[in-house]
DNA sequence: TTTTTATATCGTAATATTGCAATATATAAA
DNA sequence: TTTATATATTGCAATATTACGATATAAAAA
């Protein structure tokens, strides 16, 4: 075998796992943070901002695309990237979740 | 190539990105859930909760380990696992972080 | 139209993850 | 001490991820 046995999963584990894999690259986070960093969508200029080469970067951002954690605007030449608030506020909930949890344990 | 170059981003970039990765597996999630689903450390019983292997779940386990989202004590033949709040409260902050970023955004 | 610029896709090598059978370890019970 | 029970480790096959050169695509500028 190998493959995730994603399958036996309830698809709200499998969400959220999916979710936390996208996050789960030092290059995504910086990619996020650096969205956050300036107070509008950046069109282009993300590629100048990180370590790797041009592919690379296309592919991570496709990849935090594809968990709606950005997403993206065709502006000319250029592509506009924001960040998607509502998936953000998903993760948000599902840590507040888990801190009302956290207050009935025992240790 | 084929490794992350992880070298070339900020320790608090990986330091978010090892958290994540080890939430970014299904069964992780479920185990998380499952320890937060009683109000009290579970001494063994986590193999018997999930559709995998004895091995598999030992291999996930030492994974949440590494990454502090759990602790586990040796309680006589069983393991006693608890979530650590630390852990969680930091990647809650991180996420609050990021929310107040986000109302400063113009889209 | 040709050239430039920005981004995506393809192909592929290096590496990491997932899953489990077999086996090891270590404490408890008999 | 021997046996049973719980968990960890090893080894390995299947699969997924990461990175990037080469190339494709597509809109803007010349």
């Amino acid at each position: 075998m190998g493959a995730s046995k994603s399958a036996s999963f309830s698809a709200e584990h499998n969400e959220m796992a999916t979710l936390f894999k996208a996050l789960s690259h030092p290059a995504r986070i910086a990619i996020v943070e650096y969205l956050l960093s300036v107070d509008t969508c950046i069109c282009g200029d993300i590629v100048n901002e990180l370590p790797l080469a041009q592919p690379t970067i296309s592919q991570h951002l496709k990849e935090l695309k594809n968990a709606n954690i950005i997403k993206g605007n065709i502006e000319g030449t250029a592509i506009c990237y924001c960040i998607n608030p509502e998936t953000i506020q998903k993760i948000e909930k599902h840590f507040n979740v888990i801190s009302i949890k956290l207050k009935n344990q025992c240790c």
